[in-house]
DNA sequence: GTTTTAATGGAACACTCGTTCATTATACAG
DNA sequence: CTGTATAATGAACGAGTGTTCCATTAAAAC
């Protein structure tokens, strides 16, 4: 045969990641992307084809490690729903400082993408948002069966109860990270009123 | 003397408010601004100086027609705390459709701008959003003094809280604008745990 | 050692970007 | 009317955009 690509495939993408995760998709060009990760043009439009479709190779690695977090938080906790508060607090408190960005890159690629300009990769950020709160419903249900939830709340509304204090909270941290009052807040989603 | 500009300024800055809003900083283009606000760039730069100026002024009508609203609210409202839960009905209900986005115009661009590339205007929207939560901090004061909220909780906190409510409903109504849910949640705000 | 095949490097393309500026058009003063 | 001051125009600029192309390189297969 012939030549084999002398590159990990994983840590361009995990870079390219990186790089749109702090920039945004408007905001990096490929110009920095071949900086970022050490790729001529040319390699990279072979591997990967356009910007767009690194773009979403890119946020679909994201998810995935964001999927995988949450599964080692659940696994290491002894219930459900003290799995999914220890995720909560990962994902708002370790994200404050060294990483690309303390905001979610899907909901930053949802705030930037509009459906007439970027239609498929908005969809693409709106469908992996989605899975999340699918897996925060199931995450919800168990913990009803577990008797740590009443079981007469709705599994769907509490996902997406959570995922409007994520978004929220990681968003705001972007403006004031001040860890006391945003650990005080985490505290509070699973005392307050939709859970009780 | 001489000739008078024929544009209205106003007009112009409230046409530039939409497309930025929309489309965000980096993805509008001076050219999609020429036609939107159908001006060829020597009047916009005669005018404005730069794009960057230009979206200075914009973001800033931007705060300044949601400050508009926030006292409309509480002027055709008996007591401070319903005004700001008229206020908040409002900017998260009434911005589901028609309007360029129903996020908010600040949040998007704190959450597109980076430090390094955009510093000067990040630092603006930060500082709008900051002059937005002291004048909730004051509202929440004022219900104290009228008896609608405990004494002894911490205006500024209760201000931070209600961003983050604000910020997180706006952004998740992006995917889900199911009018029922959202509702329900911004009834749960003030009903919630550190309310109370 | 030769052939085969694909990965690589990087110049170059067509286009768009934000911006400038010489020119033209217009309204008012005299 | 004419002169003058200023607003408006739009072609054009250099730099940057995403992308293409292909000569070169290098490793596997025979």
């Amino acid at each position: 045969m012939s030549k084999v690509a002398k590159f990990n495939r994983e840590e361009v993408i995990d870079k390219a990641t990186n790089l749109y995760w702090s920039k945004g998709y408007h905001g990096t060009s490929m110009r920095n992307l071949q900086t970022a990760i050490d790729l001529r043009p040319g390699s990279i439009y072979a591997t990967f084809g356009s910007k767009d479709n690194l773009f979403k190779e890119s946020i679909n690695y994201y998810a995935a490690q964001t999927g995988e977090l949450l599964q080692a938080c659940l696994e290491q906790s002894a219930t459900a729903l003290t799995g999914l508060k220890l995720f909560i607090r990962k994902l708002v408190i370790d994200n404050l400082d060294g990483k690309p960005s303390c905001m979610c890159m899907i909901v930053k690629s949802i705030s930037e993408l509009t459906e007439t300009d970027n239609k498929e990769l908005l969809d693409e950020a709106k469908r992996l948002l989605a899975n999340v709160e699918n897996k925060f419903s199931e995450i919800i249900t168990e913990a009803m069966e577990q008797g740590e939830i009443d079981s007469d709340k709705d599994a769907s509304e509490l996902a997406s109860y959570i995922q409007v204090q994520i978004i929220g909270l990681r968003t705001y941290a972007r403006v004031n990270n001040n860890e006391e009052t945003i650990n005080k807040f985490i505290d509070e989603i699973f005392i307050g009123s939709p859970f009780h």
